[in-house]
DNA sequence: CGAATTTGACCAGCGC
DNA sequence: GCGCTGGTCAAATTCG
């Protein structure tokens, strides 16, 4: 593309930053593959990376590769303060449905437990120390009061996660928390790749530094 | 051979 | 006004 690149450096932009909890795979277990067949679907097509002041981890940027015309793009980074910690970043919206939502079974493990952390970029905040949704006691937020660096993050508990059809369905009551309904909606759109994909962590490992997977904890 | 990733350079916004 | 930093592009390289 030559001559249209506005947006080289944005202002305001729809963000979403998201903190995953991931553990390492010892052994080299190609775990990955199987953690979340379902997770976000989208592929990704990483297009830089770049170190990151008073990071000791680099930045990884990428773009949405399902559609060319699609705008979708999110950062990849490690937390700083916990390694285990991936914080991704989602920048505006998929302008086309999921390829692969529709042949992701799901993975549904009722031990499946995601810990990730919503971190009010923008907006969502105060109204979000609700602990738990009325509509969805599997997904709740806690405020993490432990994050020393991070306070004012929100950890996000999936349980029986990754949801196949009506990944939206708890997020919106943040939706309703928010004055910002509308503007958010495309927002909570792109929650749907909350829960990483194996392949966006492959992406993202293989070219970092180890291969991660998205926490599981048995309760 | 084609697709995806890596890496360095370039550009633009922001703070000082 | 200058320098710094983050974000994107694009060529080169690697992988499937």
């Amino acid at each position: 593309m030559d001559g249209f690149q506005a947006s080289k450096k944005r202002k305001v932009v729809d963000k979403i930053v998201v903190k995953v909890k991931v553990e390492e795979n010892e052994g080299g277990k190609k775990k990955s593959e199987q953690i979340n067949p379902s997770c976000d679907c989208w592929s990704w097509r990483k297009y830089g990376q770049k170190p990151i002041k008073g990071s000791p981890y680099p930045r990884g940027y990428y773009k949405c590769s399902t559609s060319k015309s699609c705008l979708a793009k999110k950062q990849v980074e490690i937390c700083r303060t916990d390694a285990s910690m991936l914080i991704v970043t989602y920048t505006s919206t998929h302008n086309h449905p999921n390829p692969n939502l529709s042949k992701q079974p799901k993975n549904n493990d009722p031990k499946s437990e995601v810990n990730m952390t919503i971190e009010p970029d923008q907006e969502i905040n105060e109204e979000q120390k609700l602990v738990q949704t009325p509509e969805n006691d599997d997904f709740y937020y806690v405020k993490t009061s432990e994050d020393q660096e991070d306070e004012g993050c929100l950890t996000v508990n999936l349980q029986n996660t990754f949801y196949d059809e009506e990944p939206l369905s708890s997020l919106d009551l943040k939706k309703s928390s928010t004055s910002k309904a509308e503007e958010n909606y495309d927002f909570y759109d792109e929650l749907e790749e909350l829960p990483m994909s194996s392949s966006s962590f492959k992406s993202f490992m293989s070219g970092t530094f180890f291969e991660e997977r998205v926490l599981v904890q048995p309760s």
